[in-house]
RNA sequence: UGGGGCGUGGCCAAGUGGAAAGGCAACGGGUUUUGGUCCCGUGAUACGUAGGUUCGAAUCCUGCCGCCCCAGCCA
């Protein structure tokens, strides 16, 4: 990809596409460049770490990549912790990973970090004082050592910050308790009540600050206050809390600080001092625009401001987006953990097979606008059989098997069939698989008595052995207890060897088949929604959502039989099933000859839409 | 009833005054040793709604309706 020690130049951008996707927010970053407001384009992904990343985090991630690869500029990954309560390093590295793992190759390039330890740079532009932190690009590492960057890194440059706002009159220190802020703030069609502290002097204001700092006042006791306009229209301009005493070790600071800075404050001199070009957030925040922007204003800042921008966040049906109650869900053990392949985590969705392009190209095809929507779960999985159609290898395995005896087929033969690894890539070659006379098919391959418009296996009807033989069911052996059928007798036209008939007659079905005696066991995970319903974040007044949770999201095949190539597999690695699915080996639980599969996402099935129909009907 | 946003086919989403892109889903057909893939075909006389401007409006103006966000010392 990059030469390891070459600073010079930028690797190439080799794969872009000819025509980028256009959206109201390139279109914004190209007038800006255009009008010269900026030479370069820096954006930023700046997750909270008290959670693991999800699918929402992932268009913000494709978004704000793919803004820095289009235009040949940066996007920095930064951490944005500013409340210690919540946050913790677990979170840290799984974001990291996450993000790494979901640009690999397409804007790895663009991924801005930086020397660890490294902090904002006190400079002087004009007699103004700056502060600066530059971005390392993975080509300019010379192998240092690099990290996201962490708003809690920007705490003393931040602290200064309120000084000279404070200094400039446009801060004060408050002591009304949190109740009396509520209350004084007013409503939003009634202006609020100015604190009684807020005409405090300049010097007793820095002096009651560096106080608080000091932790010499209580949690709670007192805050560092914008001043702008209590009876402003819009309530985030009515005196903002800036600052708040929290007497809390930091997973990053630890206890270097009692004071933390809130989102509003931190975030957009975050920004500026990353030199950020474009923050980039979704919905929620539009009407936080006018105090990002009063903020930077307030401040004597020599360099260009950052822009920032919101956009309508993801929703998928079936699925919930809320940090809050994916928490609840691993930690009241409705799923096994943050990667549990039903998690909408990136974590998770990689577990279950994913692949980190799949999901860049789900993120392409929704867009972005400004506009509430809720994207459906099949565009997803679209996406995802698209992209292993064209790479997961072919391989046939029995998930429910049924013991079919090709009753003319001699005892002990064994002939290896050749099989084609992928009909979409032919140099992915072929392979040899077993076949002898006694085999398994699927239960679902065969009906004692088949309904309208089955084409599988059932008495007197012949079929095709996948690479195999054409077979015809003579019969069936049933437990004499049950009824059930545990076994299907069958013969076989040993002229169809491959799965011709020389004499050119059609069978109106291909069944997959493992050979009896040399098929691999396996467990495989059968997936289903993790919710029964399509918007299970909004479930009616006084219930619970995981009132909602789908009991049958998981089913646990244990006793499948795969084809003997599958003996060893590699964790990670995806298959399709043949005529099932698309299968990934677990990367946790799969052990030497017992390896575990994920069902990633099934084949579209016509067979199972008549069969609904048919029910329905 | 304050402020900020948003309303284009089932779901996303282009469109920026001159004959409504595209994708997913659905349905129909063809090919097929995966009821997979692939290929072909089918849908808004219409862009929340009512007016207005214009030769011409989804695009401009006005009113109305609907939905979302904001009163954390969370982000």
């Amino acid at each position: 990809m990059e030469e390891p020690n070459a600073k010079s130049s930028r690797p190439e951008q080799d794969d872009r596409p000819t025509a980028e996707r256009q959206d109201f927010l390139r279109e914004l970053v190209q007038q800006d460049l255009a009008e010269g407001r900026i030479s370069e384009v820096v954006t930023r992904f700046p997750p909270e770490p008290n959670g693991y990343l999800h699918i929402g985090h992932a268009k913000s991630i494709c978004l704000n990549f793919g803004i820095a690869r289009q235009f040949s500029g940066r996007c920095n990954l930064r951490m944005d912790d500013t409340n210690p309560a919540k946050e913790d390093v677990e979170y840290v590295d799984s974001i990291t990973a996450d993000v790494k793992w979901l640009i690999a190759g397409w804007a790895d390039h663009c991924l801005g970090l930086k020397p660890v330890g490294s902090l904002p740079e006190k400079v002087n532009v004009d007699g103004r004082d700056d502060y600066f932190l530059a971005a390392v690009m993975p080509f300019e590492s010379q192998g240092q050592p690099l990290e996201p960057f962490y708003a809690s890194d920007y705490f003393e440059a931040l602290y200064q910050f309120a000084l000279q706002l404070i200094r400039k009159g446009k801060a004060y220190v408050c002591d009304h308790t949190p109740e009396e802020v509520d209350r004084m703030r007013g409503a939003p069609d009634r202006p609020g009540r100015e604190s009684l502290y807020r005409n405090r002097p300049v010097a007793e204001n820095l002096d009651l600050f560096r106080r608080m700092r000091e932790g010499e006042f209580p949690d709670g006791a007192r805050t560092l206050r914008a001043k702008i306009d209590m009876s402003a229209p819009n309530v985030w301009l009515r005196d903002p809390v800036l600052y708040r005493i929290r007497h809390a070790s930091h997973h990053h600071t630890g206890d270097r600080w009692c004071i933390y800075p809130m989102y509003d404050f931190a975030h957009g001199l975050s920004d500026y001092v990353e030199g950020i070009t474009h923050s980039i957030c979704t919905l929620e925040f539009e009407v936080h625009r006018p105090l990002y922007e009063w903020i930077l204003q307030a401040l004597d800042l020599p360099r260009v401001h950052p822009r920032q921008r919101e956009f309508a966040r993801l929703n998928v049906t079936y699925t919930i987006m809320s940090k809050r109650r994916l928490l609840r869900l691993v930690q009241e053990g409705h799923v096994r953990g943050w990667d549990d392949p039903r998690m909408p985590t990136i974590s998770g969705m990689r577990r279950r097979g994913y692949p980190a392009e799949a999901i860049r190209d789900f993120c392409d095809r929704i867009g972005v606008a400004k506009r509430e929507n809720m994207v459906q779960l099949e565009l997803l999985e679209h996406c995802v059989r698209e992209d292993l159609n064209r790479r997961a290898p072919r391989v046939m395995a029995v998930l429910r098997p049924l013991r079919v005896v090709i009753e003319n087929y001699p005892e002990g033969r064994v002939e290896e069939m050749t099989a084609v690894n992928n009909p979409e890539d032919a140099s992915m070659g072929t392979r040899r698989v077993p076949f002898s006379r006694v085999i398994y098919i699927e239960r679902d391959d065969f009906r004692e008595v088949p309904p309208p418009k089955y084409h599988r296996l059932s008495p007197g009807v012949e079929v095709r052995l996948r690479y195999a033989y054409l077979i015809t069911c003579t019969g069936v052996v049933k437990d004499p207890e049950t009824g059930e059928v545990v076994e299907v007798r069958a013969v076989y036209d040993p002229a169809t060897r491959g799965g011709d008939a020389p004499d050119g007659r059609k069978v109106k079905s291909t069944l997959h088949w493992v050979s009896a005696a040399h098929a691999v066991d396996a467990e495989v995970r059968l997936y289903d929604t993790l919710f029964t319903v399509k918007d299970p974040d909004s479930t009616p007044e006084g219930l619970d959502f995981t009132q909602s949770l789908n009991e049958r999201s998981l089913e646990v095949l244990q006793g499948c039989r795969l084809e003997p190539s599958l003996a060893a597999p590699v964790p990670g690695s995806c298959y399709q099933f043949e005529r099932l699915g698309y299968f990934c080996v677990d990367s946790e639980d799969c052990r030497p000859g017992a390896p575990v599969f994920n069902r990633t996402v099934t084949l579209k099935d016509t067979w199972a839409r008549i069969q609904s129909r048919q029910s329905g009907e």
